[in-house]
This record gives structure tokens, C-alpha cells and sequence, in this order.
DNA sequence: CTGAAAGCGCTTACAG
DNA sequence: CTGAAAGCGCTTACAG
């Protein structure tokens, strides 16, 4: 048809030979082809008042035609569009992340952001993500590790709010504080009696986390001499390995509190195929509060982190940064809770 | 020039009755801070050639000065953008979702795509929530449900890709086809002797899964007379209600097939707390083939989907309803593979 | 109920 | 190395 030609060819129209890929519909093409003028394409596809129905109608039918599909960019430029929060988490792969981009991506629909994901634990692909993502968002949340070294000189302006970073950072970010919990489990494990209480830890020996160092300073100032034990990573896999060796001594540990919940599944793991009961042999403790924790056999006792916290936390300095009203803290805290099940 | 530095207070910080949220610098506030013209601004942002090293430092001091960031739209509307995937999930606490998200965000942006989230597993928000999405994508991917229906009408052109939906759907998408897997699963439970297998499905006595049919099928094949029970969800909690029940008959089933993993937690979680050996007194498997399956003890048997290849099939379909390419097929399907470990 | 004008913020040629 | 002009696709007043 006419009003197709001129649609592809763009002010020429008999261009020969069609175009691979075919330059999508305007609204002056879908103006034109119904015969009315852009504004009225405006009302009728975005369902405006102050348009006859068969004008609607008619302009509508050309769209579909047409398949018309309004420009983000377009619209935005006018509208201002909808925020858009970037959230970068570092293994999808690992049930944390998943656990917390829930909690953000829920309490994000609720504030009418939309949250774009980014995994940037590829290999070698972390630079060239975090360049496209910070060009589409207005805020970036998450895991950036080493990433947010440097971050102004490489990103600009683009705000940036940091998950459990190190303290010294001068970037806006929501903490987790696992202390109190800590406590409360070193007093549960106390009043049921454990005497060779081992902490698993995963990082190299010479860094030791610091909830590691917190439970061991807690275990020790109950009167209890816990060993510090680390695995070459933090992944079940290994947790499994290092337990197994543990429990196989003369005489093996009473209780393994282990770094996350990942490893204590390990731990699990491990106990179950020597043969040893848990919590009657061995009492099992992890960090996180997976919701996996709660479906495996026994349900696993735990410092749950409370991510509709974070989420909430992370959506208020996202709106802060967003218009550039600091308010009064940008660094927020969350506390772990002790959530005692059957493992320990 | 008296409008642009009243607008950023950064040099004007006495301007009376400072607004709530000030105006976001454009190009031009910072070309003129800097004193130059917005394309000398446009080289420096954007790292480009042609520009001397003094001239630089002193446009981005200047954007720095007044936090300006690029407008995406404005951007956007004359680079085109990177391609924008929609991921709709029902509800991202079921570690379904994560694992096929995790491979989705992986492989999009592989292919230079970005990917917003969006759970609409939310009470009453679904519709808000495609709606502010489908002005934000260029293709709409996931577990749209009954929100598939009249699409069309609803949001107009935008393209949808469904996963696992209705074979009569006259959408694109990738559909799972476990029959293969199911018949694999049945020849092994046949070689290590079954005898009264259960299977034990979610939906509602009167709408028994595909799945669940052919796996009755399958077992009824090879000799056997499976039962068929019903949860009245697909929870672990209600797996584990059900499992509970049966196991305490008489002659219990020494086999239990799960609708899927999550369920098949539950029926493990009911065995072990009722001192049944699994595989040992009962085998069980489930299907999906989640990464939790291999951390639980005993590890569980299942139906695995290969999420990578999901992923695969759905950008490809992407790339070719984003550039209206239909090409020769809109529908795929991919095969699950039976995963044999310890449960089963 | 409909349309002509202006402008959102940016980049891409093009001219100096 | 730098800047004046044009235009990306849309919506928001405003005028008929």
C-alpha cells in the first residue's frame, strides 16, 4: 500500500529492496495511515478522552496494523517515566541473591520502581555490565564488591547504594549486623549444653569474617574454647568435605556453627552420611535465613537476615538519591534474628 | 544563564525557597557551567575524540559539580537504546523463579539485553504492574497465567513470549516436555523393583497435571497400578501433610513421585520425621530439577529442566519478535532429563 | 472532538 | 578542537 511504502522508505518512498530489518512504526506513520494527526494517535492509544469512538476505533486498527508500539524513550522524554533501580547481586546462582531480589523487586512495584537485574559474577563481564546498566537506571543496588572502588571516576554521578559493605565506605548502604543474634545463639547453645563447639568459617585463614570472629568472642566469653575452622570457599561442597574430617576425629565437635546456610546444608550433609544425628549427635547452626533452611530435614536453625527490611531500607535511600534529598543517614543498619528449628 | 544557576543550587545555595525536589541538570546547565556548547559536553560524558584534555577536565568538574547524569530517554530516542526483556514470574520465593531468572538474566545479557523483574504474584497488583512493564520492554517473557488472555486488547503490539503455557496458545513461547524423562524414570523405578509407586500431584482431583497423567501411564505401561493422590497446593507443607498420611497405611507405597522438587521436599521432610530410609524404605523424585535437590541429604532424584537452554529459545524468540522477524517457528519446546541421585 | 505548535534531553552529521 | 543546526518520538498545553 501507499501508506506502507512511505512508512519503510521514510521520505523515499520506492526504495527497492525491502530492508532486513524494517524500521518500526511511528506515530506519524500510524497518523498518517489513519488519517488523523499525532495527537489524536496519542489519545486513542493511550486511551485519552476527548476522541469519538470510531475515530478511536479507526486509529487503533491502523496501530495494530502497523504493530505501533509507543517509544519508551519518546514518551519518557515528555514524561519523565517510571524510576528504575538497578540491582547487581554477584551469584544468581546462589540462593541468597534470589531470596533478596525478591524482597527488592516487591517493595520496588510497590513504590513504582522497576528493577532491572544484573548478575555480574560472569566471568570478565562485570565492566561492560555495570557500564550498560548504569546508562538505564537511576539508582544501582547490591553487591559491587571490588566494583565500587573508583566508582565516580568510572560512573559518574550515577548514585550508588551498597549491600552489607565495609564500614568505611563513603557510599550509601544498608548493613547487616549479625552481633545480637550471635549472642542469642551462644546463649541457646550454652543452655543446652555444648562443650566442643567448632566455628566454620570461609575465608582464608588469615581474614577471618567477622561473624566469625563475633561467635568465637562470644562462644569464648561463656567459658567455652571453640575451635575456628576454615573451608576453602564458602559452598556447601566444601563445608561438606571440612565437616567430614572434623567429625571423624577421636573427639568430634558438639556443634558447628557454619558461615551461611549454604554451608551448614553441607554441614548437614556431611553428619547425615557419617551416620551421626543432628541435633542429638551434633547441633547445626548457619547464617541468613534461607527459606530453604525451613524444607530441609532437620530444618535448620539459623541468623535469618530480614530482607523486607533491606528492601525497605533500599528503597527509601534509592528515593533520597533519586532527588538528591540526603535526609538524614545514608548508611541504615539491619539486625540478624536468632530463628531457632531443629538442627540445633 | 540567571535560570540555569538558580535551577542547581550547587552554586546558588541561598535561592529562597529551595524546591523539595530541584530540577535534574540537562546538558546544557552543565555546557553552560562549564562554558561550552552541550556537543563539547556530549565528547567529554561520553569519552569521545576531538576534545582537548583541559577542555575535558573542566566539563566533567562542572557535571560532576551538579550531579548531572544523561537522560536515558533523551539518549535513548536518538541511539535506540539496548533491547529491554520483561521477565514476569508468579512468585520469586519459589526457587523456581530464581533459577530460571538467573539463566534468563545470564543469557540476555550475553546478548546485550537488559531485563527487568516483575513478580506478579502480588495480591490485586498484576495488572498495575504489566502495564507500567509493557511501556518499559520491547518483549514481555514468563509465566503470565490468565493474564495471557486477551492480550491484544490490552496492551496492544507488545510482543509476549509464554513459558510452559497451553499448546493451543496462539502466542510465542517455549513449552517443557517432560514425557521422555517421566518414561526413563519409570524404567528405573521398574529395574530397582517398585512395587506400589504413588504419584503424587498438586492441581485438583478433576484437573490431574500432565505430568501427573503420564507418569500414571508410564507406570500402568510397565505392569504396575500406581495410585494418584492429590495436595490441594503444590507446597512442600501440604507434600509433607499428604506423604505423612500414606506412609502410615498399612502397606505403605515404597515410591513416590512428586509434581516437583519443592513438593518432593516435603515428602522427604515427612519420611524422615517418620523414621522411614529413604531410598532404602521409599524412593522419591520430583521434577525441576532445582539446585536445592543436590544439597538436602538424602539428594533428590528428579525430572530436571535445563534452564540455560530456556533461556536460549527464549532470547532468540525475543530477538526475533523485537525486530518482527517471525523466522520459521515461534513455538519451542525443551525436553526435561531425568537426573538420577540418591533419593531414587 | 480535532489539530498546529512547542519542547522534553540528547547525539549525529556538518561546518568552521 | 569546537559549535550551530537538525532531528530522534512523544505528550502537553493551547486554539479552533
Amino acid at each position: 500500500m501507499a501508506g506502507s511504502s512511505q512508512l519503510n522508505g521514510a521520505g523515499d518512498p520506492g526504495s527497492p529492496g525491502s530492508p532486513a530489518t524494517r524500521r518500526r512504526a511511528t506515530i506519524l506513520d500510524v497518523a498518517s495511515a489513519a488519517g488523523v494527526s499525532r495527537q489524536t494517535v496519542t489519545r486513542a492509544v493511550n486511551d485519552m478522552a476527548g476522541i469519538s469512538v470510531e475515530t478511536k476505533r479507526r486509529v487503533l486498527e491502523a496501530a495494530n496494523a502497523l504493530s505501533y508500539r509507543p517509544s519508551r524513550f519518546g514518551r519518557g522524554l515528555v514524561t519523565g517515566g517510571d524510576s528504575q533501580l538497578g540491582l547487581v547481586v554477584s551469584d544468581l546462582r546462589n540462593p541468597y541473591s534470589p531470596e533478596l531480589a525478591a524482597a527488592v523487586v516487591r517493595c520496588a512495584a510497590a513504590e513504582g520502581w522497576s528493577v532491572s537485574l544484573v548478575d555480574i559474577g560472569l566471568a570478565g563481564a562485570a565492566d561492560r555490565l555495570l557500564h550498560s546498566l548504569h546508562a538505564q537506571v537511576d539508582v544501582i543496588v547490591g553487591y559491587l564488591g571490588e566494583w565500587a572502588r573508583g566508582w565516580e571516576s568510572r560512573f559518574g554521578a550515577t548514585p550508588l547504594i551498597l549491600l552489607d559493605a565495609d564500614a568505611d565506605s563513603r557510599h550509601a548502604g544498608v548493613n547487616l549486623d549479625p552481633s545480637a543474634a550471635i549472642e542469642d545463639l551462644a546463649d541457646h547453645l550454652v543452655a543446652v549444653g555444648t562443650r566442643r563447639p567448632v566455628v566454620l568459617d570461609a575465608s582464608e585463614p588469615h581474614a577471618t569474617s567477622g561473624r566469625g570472629i563475633a561467635m568465637m568472642a562470644a562462644l569464648e566469653r561463656r567459658g567455652l574454647s571453640p575451635e575456628l575452622v576454615h573451608a576453602s570457599a564458602s559452598t556447601p561442597e566444601h563445608a561438606s568435605a571440612v565437616t567430614a574430617q572434623i567429625i571423624r576425629r577421636a573427639t568430634p565437635p558438639d556443634a558447628i556453627f557454619a558461615f551461611n546456610d549454604l554451608m551448614a546444608l553441607g554441614v548437614l550433609s556431611a553428619c547425615r552420611h557419617a551416620g551421626l544425628d543432628v541435633p542429638r549427635d551434633i547441633r547445626v547452626a548457619g547464617v541468613d535465613g534461607l527459606t530453604i533452611g525451613a524444607l530441609v530435614a532437620p530444618t535448620l536453625t539459623t541468623l535469618a537476615v530480614d530482607f523486607d527490611e533491606v528492601a525497605r531500607h533500599t528503597l527509601e535511600l534509592a528515593v533520597s538519591l533519586r532527588d538528591g534529598t540526603p535526609g538524614l543517614g545514608l548508611r541504615r543498619t539491619v539486625s540478624h534474628r536468632l530463628v531457632l528449628r531443629e538442627s540445633a
